[in-house]
DNA sequence: GATTGATATGTAAGCTCTTACATGTCAAGT
DNA sequence: ACTTGACATGTAAGAGCTTACATATCAATC
């Protein structure tokens, strides 16, 4: 349900789209909210238009499909932002990993914890080259402050590794 | 691969146990990082117990079997740990809908943004009763740390929602 | 003796997501 | 002419996850 919520709301906040562009939105605005390849975006956007929340255009140029959002997919949209409790569940590898870590001995922990930093600060840098004026700007800020807080702890927990006395 | 991880993890951490039990471990000290249900890891268990990463005692009363971690188990653990680069890939559907906030007029926003600030309350409350002294306290510490940063960010962008100049 | 609730394990259908495979167009540079 | 890279769309197999269904034991209460 979520991609399709994520689909029609690129459409409403960006226009008509084909997948392509879709799945370019995927990989560049939404990229820290939500994945999804084109493999997934594509099959998504036919049963879509099969259930009329959305218009294919005719094909144009090198085949490409114009996908554009219908009323009823806009009132689908606000229907499920005004009344689903989203549940704020995570499936983080990372925090397994975290989770795992005092069964690593201490030189392993410290080089499995500079791992993760470093993830981190990529994905600090990644979210820095993002408008803070763009549509998405809200989950951006949310995104932003919750990498800096994991950089933060990254940052604690290897002091403490490193104090021979924590 | 992350749930067999999970399980490897938490026989290793804390000593034989049932499915049942990891069941029930999962809920509590994992929930916050990885979420299973016992219809996911009955057969995972099996199909581990098949692979030679458990051995699975005799059933006990109640049908009870008891699963216990194989050194090739601990070491698929340590391998896993040490090697496997976590990817920190997020699919929040709080997220998205902090993404596509702007599409709701201020009143509506106002209330969805109450209701996800009293999930990041709820989710608060529940970390702030395990123990900082369990096995997961590294993964438990960042998650309070997300949990606390996701609050704040709720509070700014309600207090700018409810700011006319804003 | 009957009911309730926690313990304990499983199957099956269906949805979601990833990975690998497969095809073809168009523009720009060499 | 040829190659490369971006554009553009798909299918299929399999892995992962959720929901609903199904069964049975044991202890405690009524």
């Amino acid at each position: 349900m979520s991609l399709r919520i994520a689909l029609l709301g690129l459409l409403s906040a960006k226009g008509p789209a084909s997948g392509y562009d879709l799945a370019k939105k995927f990989e560049h605005s939404l990229n820290h909210v939500w994945q999804a390849g084109h493999t997934q975006i594509y099959p998504e956007l036919v049963k879509m238009a099969a259930d009329g929340l959305v218009d294919a255009g005719s094909e144009g140029v090198r085949g490409r499909k114009t996908y554009t959002i219908t009323p009823e997919g806009t009132r689908r949209l606000h229907e499920w932002m005004i009344e689903h409790a989203a549940v704020g569940v995570t499936r983080s590898e990372v925090a397994l990993q975290a989770f795992l870590l005092p069964l690593l001995d201490r030189d392993d922990a410290i080089a499995v914890m500079e791992r993760i930093r470093a993830g981190f600060q990529g994905r600090l840098a990644t979210l820095e080259c993002q408008s803070p004026a763009s549509f998405g700007a809200y989950a951006l800020r949310l995104g932003l402050a919750q990498v800096r807080t994991s950089l933060q702890w990254a940052d604690e927990v290897l002091a403490e590794l490193r104090n021979p006395a924590g």
